[in-house]
DNA sequence: AATTCGGGGAG
DNA sequence: CTCCCAGAATT
């Protein structure tokens, strides 16, 4: 990509660049964009392979897995999944249970669901994935950040994208506190789009999200590599801290969430299960609220009602299945 | 504004 | 052990 590297060598600006230009907006603190943009081009992970492609769909399927999920993790699931569903079309066409599957490990189970719903509301609709926010936010699964990032990313479009780094980020640079936490949304947002580029927006979102990731991390900001340092509120306010949520959470194997992640993935390894079979593979207090559990998975769309028992939604190809038990 | 929704790995 | 992660939907 030598757009990138264009960009960087632009203009030979001043080295310390003011962290609030005259001008701009409303006079509030901007980002020394050519600060970053080097950075960038240094230090950014150009060869993440959902940024070697513009294509929407698939964009958008890296966006989906990296919700709340680290990039390490996703990457052999995006490879993976676009080897086997390479266009919204062949995943319009797959069944749900599938769909599930393949997504084992990955977590937040719905999240696939959601794309596979979306795949079919692409070709329900032409058969075009939307490259725009506004068409991108009415599928489903698709957020605020989501469809701004895959505009961006895919569309190359001007979007202001906020994952948990760049409003990081942004809190810490532009406003001096410790995190988003500690900030309105609508005042990160501001300072993020008044420094949003007038060109290159991409490479600036991704800057700034390599920067959150790999300098500015949330318990462990390395200021002495930060291309931001210089012109840093939060560093100049003498680092705030932020307040912490202090809540306590409940041994994990207790949780709703573990006994549903035990159900979906007990079905993954077999066409059917009775229910008591079910209640076998959870800790016996989930016992009196494994019916709830299978009852808010059924009515999620991930697991359906199989004879006496319960299987994955969609098992047996897109037809009404007969029951098995 | 608060909760819920997984699972893995870093510290 | 706790905390965090390229959030979204629901209440």
């Amino acid at each position: 990509m030598g757009r990138v590297v264009a960009i960087a060598v632009e203009r030979a600006g001043p080295r310390v660049a003011a962290p609030e230009q005259p001008g701009a907006t409303g006079g509030g603190p901007l980002l020394p964009a050519q600060l970053l943009q080097e950075w960038y081009a240094a230090n950014g992970r150009h060869s993440l392979p959902w940024r070697l492609t513009r294509d929407a769909y698939a964009v958008l399927v890296s966006e989906v897995m990296l919700q709340q999920t680290q990039v390490a993790r996703v990457l052999p699931y995006y490879t993976a999944w676009l080897r086997r569903w390479p266009t919204a079309a062949a995943l319009s066409g797959a069944n749900t249970a599938d769909v599930i599957r393949a997504w084992a490990g990955l977590g937040y189970n719905r999240r696939a669901l959601y794309l596979h719903r979306a795949a079919v509301a692409v070709m329900a609709a032409g058969g075009t994935m939307p490259a725009n926010e506004a068409g991108l936010r009415a599928l489903p699964g698709v957020g605020p950040y989501t469809a701004a990032a895959v505009a961006c990313f895919a569309g190359e479009q001007r979007a202001y994208v906020a994952d948990t780094n760049i409003a990081r980020v942004l809190a810490r640079a532009l406003l001096g506190v410790a995190g988003p936490r500690e900030a309105s949304a609508a005042g990160v947002r501001a300072v993020g789009e008044a420094s949003l580029p007038a060109v290159a927006a991409r490479e600036h979102n991704l800057a700034l999200m390599d920067l959150g990731a790999a300098v500015c991390g949330v318990r462990s900001p390395a200021c002495e590599r930060c291309p931001l340092s210089e012109g840093c509120a939060w560093r100049a306010a003498g680092y705030p801290v932020g307040a912490r949520p202090a809540r306590r959470l409940p041994r994990f194997e207790t949780t709703a969430r573990f006994a549903r992640g035990r159900i979906v993935d007990a079905l993954r390894g077999h066409a059917a299960l009775p229910e008591h079979e079910l209640a076998e593979r959870l800790p016996g207090v989930h016992a009196a609220k494994l019916a709830a559990y299978l009852a808010a998975l059924e009515d999620e769309g991930l697991i359906e009602r199989c004879g006496h028992g319960w299987a994955l939604a969609g098992q047996g190809s897109t037809s009404m299945a007969s029951p098995k038990l």
